[in-house]
DNA sequence: TATTGTTATACTCTATAACTATA
DNA sequence: TATAGTTATAGAGTATAACAATA
């Protein structure tokens, strides 16, 4: 006999929660061979964008607290990715930015996570896939609302 | 000066992490009057649905680890809203049921999600939502595949 | 006073190994 | 031998309070 879950499945948060954890254990399996997860990708990606940023512009970016990115660039730090530089106007805050081969490493895990994107929406068209990211928006942005 | 993520919205995976978050937080913050979370809510509604299931196939219908149904039905049934009754033809096993007031809570409880979840997509149409969801079952199915 | 980075801490969620009782 | 439930535990991930240095 098999278990139903056709109440949860009228709900958007249910049918997220399934894509979001199928699409977080493709991507965590896709980084693992370059030494990155999720979240450690997402904040070279950011760093490399915005060079010189401070840690709590990053912590803002990611919406994770500023005592976690601590831990998180001192794990950067330590693999040689990322560089801690005192900000020139700011002696508080540090200046962040990638190393040569922060940005090597970006570049290829980049490339990984883009196939890995792919995969997870092969059954989309592009229409459906561009449909999706702003709907997905539409969501974000109804929760912001939400919250205040 | 602003940051930005643009790098990191090409993927879908950001913004559904964003988006699931989003709902997360909401659901949980309509969910608490009636002491309840999202993955509380969840067994309630399965059990509800499948009366006389284990906690076996519970896990498996909300992909949870068996160890962590235990404390979860714990929860539930110290709360008087899930009673563990013993499977006839299979004495290892539990057959779960809601209690009467289990049946009330969840009642309630689901009129509360509908409208947190009218909430969070009422950028959306119709249709707009039907396509969500379909997405989403087509991002699942593509992470099955990919797990094997 | 307010902010940046930091430390310490705690709480939740999740995952694994090993046990018991039944099958 | 395999499965259901359980216990213990460990690892992430996340959140809060409080501190020193600087603004």
């Amino acid at each position: 006999m098999s278990v139903s879950d056709a109440a949860l499945r009228r709900f958007t948060g249910y049918g997220m929660k399934r894509a979001f954890n199928a699409i977080q254990a493709d991507v965590n399996r896709t980084l693992k061979p370059h030494g990155l997860r999720m979240v450690t990708f997402s904040a070279l990606s950011v760093i490399g964008e915005n060079p010189g940023l401070s840690q709590a512009q990053l912590a803002d970016a990611l919406s994770i607290e500023r005592p976690n990115i601590v831990m998180l660039i001192d794990e950067l730090e330590a693999a040689g990715l990322v560089l801690r530089e005192r900000h020139a106007a700011d002696r508080r805050a540090y200046a962040l930015a990638l190393t040569g081969e922060g940005r090597r490493r970006l570049a290829r895990a980049d490339r990984a996570v883009r196939a890995h994107d792919a995969r997870m929406t092969a059954g989309l068209s592009t229409e459906d896939r561009a449909r999706l990211m702003e709907m997905l928006g539409s969501v974000e942005r109804a929760g912001e609302e939400a919250t205040g």
